[in-house]
Parts: structure tokens; sequence; C-alpha cells
DNA sequence: TCAAAACGTTAACAAAAGATAAGGAATTTG
DNA sequence: CAAATTCCTTATCTTTTGTTAACGTTTTGA
């Protein structure tokens, strides 16, 4: 996919958010960068300040840590989402977690930088204010849910809950991957699985 | 406390995100109610819109779902915290979760109409978007640092975290309460504590 | 103030999950 | 293309958690 085009979709699922007017899109893109992440590169790595929000235009990443010598997965972004390393993006303090390319991945992104120059600046700042609040509130929402189901739900229900709406960490990850996302071992999910086809 | 001590309290704390001037705080004020919640009344329930975002001024509240019959706590929110349902204020859709004042608590609350009317009003719209965005991140970072720690720690190790940074949660919540924010029953709680002392 | 309810611990047993290892299928990669 | 790696399942054994119930203590509230 070509800067164009990319810029063109992000522009699109943008308006989820805010339209800009063509002025204002024009300085909004100057701070935007456009790259591809290959396969198993790091958009984020545990000690490093991550630098920048990402939207994925095509591919997707996981978000794991390593714990005694494991990986363990903890998260997906796909197409159409962003990617961070939230708190260590909001906060600028070294990130906790990896975040890998799982397929050649193709981001815009915004650098730390770019965004304060951006809320600084009188054209953009009341959108950019307001871009942040709507993600950064539909994240607490997907978050909220997140925590609540580890709360309230066993594991074999957080997971008779993804086979109805995780269509495609389903269809898209290894089974290794959504048991940890699950919290708990692949051996523990592969017996879940077991467990509900009887 | 007072109307106007309760006022001065919350102004004193919002500065952490905005700072008003006078002729803000005027209109600002004039978007806010007080009130009492009298210990073990609902300030959200299940199947009702919650209709305001609260900041404590004094007291505390639980978050809770009701499973099979039983409560199962998975927050809480104490002095000089924002409290809210926050799925449900922010897209007005039913509240899945009781939250429950623990002691009479009062709080300085913000209905979702008084926000849109602020967000709406030139005078104070950048400032309140400000002040949902670094909102939102603020309870973005804690959740995200909640879902990490059911992911990646067992829950002897979550309840030794709270050891080292729940001073509040630890010493003015029941045990019981404790072991569902934990995402275990309270019985598995006390033997994990007696596991620990030896 | 006094009965009832709530709370924390412990015990006994059942159910689930973790750890480890083995084996076969599928995928990757040099 | 062949070797290596990854992936999922299964089995065994251990550990942890869930469930239920009992008991004594503390707190609550009528």
């Amino acid at each position: 996919m070509d800067t164009q085009k990319a810029l063109y979709v992000f522009r699109e699922h943008l308006e989820r958010y805010i339209v800009f007017n063509e002025a204002e899109w024009i300085v909004f893109m100057q701070h935007l960068t456009f790259r591809t992440l290959k396969k198993k590169r790091y958009f984020a790595e545990p000690g490093i300040v991550c630098k920048d929000i990402g939207f994925i235009v095509k591919g997707a990443v996981r978000y794991y840590h390593i714990k005694e010598g494991e990986e363990i997965t903890g998260y997906f972004s796909f197409e159409n989402e962003f990617v961070s390393s939230y708190k260590s993006y909001l906060t600028q303090s070294p990130s906790l977690t990896y975040i890998q390319a799982l397929e050649d991945t193709e981001l815009v992104g915004i650098s730390h930088k770019d965004m304060q120059l951006m809320l600084n600046n009188p054209m953009l700042a009341y959108k950019m204010e307001r871009f942040g609040r709507l993600v950064a509130e539909h994240y607490l929402i997907c978050y909220e849910d997140r925590v609540s189901s580890f709360i309230t739900k066993t594991p074999e229900e957080r997971y008779l809950d993804l086979l109805n709406t995780g269509r495609d960490i389903l269809q898209r990850m290894p089974q290794h991957y959504i048991a940890h996302y699950l919290g708990i071992t692949p051996v523990s999910l592969s017996r879940i699985r077991r467990r509900i086809l009887v």
C-alpha cells in the first residue's frame, strides 16, 4: 500500500472521532509518518520509551511480556486499530512490554513530540484534545470490559465469549497466544476446548 | 463538609488536569452538583444508565456484580478519585455493575448532560476536552496495569503487589472484597495469606 | 443491649490449572 | 526439498483454587 492510500484509509477511520477540513488535514498530515514494520520487528520494547502511537493500515501486532524466560502474549491489534504501549507513550516512561509485528505491518504513526506540537498548535489543539479524549475513552471501555471478565468469569467462560466476539483473534492468532490472552496456559486452553466439545 | 469546602477541594485536585480562571470556574461550577450518598446507597445499578461522573470528596465506594446470587467486588474508589460506571456514562447505555457507597460519601457530580453542555460551550469546550482526555488517559493506564497483572501474575503475586501499593484498599476494605478484586475467592485469599506468613 | 449478620480461618473434598514431557502434524526456512 | 521449528494435543503428576460447611470472633442494627 502506498503512502497516499494509507493516509486516505487513516483519514477515513479517523472520522469516527474527528473530521478535519482541508487546511487542518494538510497540517495534520505533516505530523504523520508512514512506515512498514517487517514481520517479527518491534514497535515497542521493554526499557525503551515508546515514542509513537500507530494506526495499523495493514497487518497485526501482538503485545507480550517475558516472564521466567517465557513469552506471555497479552493483547493484539489489527487493521484499523491503534497500537501503542499506552502507558509508556502517554507518560514517556520506559515500556514494560514488547509489541511485535506478526506480519509485515503498515502503520501511520504519530510521535509523542508531534502530538505535543499539535496539541500546542492553535489551529489543531481543540480537535487533537478531542481526538485524544475519544481514543482514550474507547480503550478505557475495552479495558474495563476486559478487567471485568477477569473478575467475574472463569477461563472457560472467557473462551466462550471469545468464540462469539473474537473473530480476528480466533482466526489469525495461534492458540497458545490466545491462551495467554485469556490468562491461562496453552495446555489448559487445549483441555477447555476438549471439555466444550463433549 | 459543606458545598463550598467540597468545591474548593475539587478545584484543588482538578488542577492536576486543568486550571480554570475565575470566569471559567464560575460557569463550570454551575454545571456541578454536590450531594451525599448515604452508606449502602447506590451510585450506579445494573440496567440503569449511569448519568454522572463523580469526584469523591469524602468516603469510599465499591463496584460489584452479582453472579449466581453472589456479590463479586471488582473495584474501589476513594477520596480524591473519580467514580463512575465509565462505559455506561460514556456511552449512556445501561450500567453492568453496582456502585455502592461503603460509608456516607460526599461527591461532586457532573451529569452527562452538563458535560455535553460544557463540551459545546465555546468558553469551556477546549479545557473540557482536555480534562476528559487526561482523566480517560489516567484510568486507561490504571486498567492497562491491572489487565497486565491478570495476564502475567499469579493471585499470590497480585496480593504481594497490593501489600506494597494498596494501602487504602488493604486498610479500609474487608478481606473478602479484596479477594474478589484480586480475582479469587475469600477462602483462597485466606490460604495465600497463611502461605506467605510461613 | 442483645440477637442477627458479617467476617476470617480452617478442614475436607472436588475441580481446575500449572508443569513437564512426549509425539505427531503443520509450517517455516535455509 | 529436507531439516528444523512451531504448534496442538494428550498423559501424568503436582499445585492451586473452588465449594461447602463449621466455628469463633467481631460488627451491626433493631
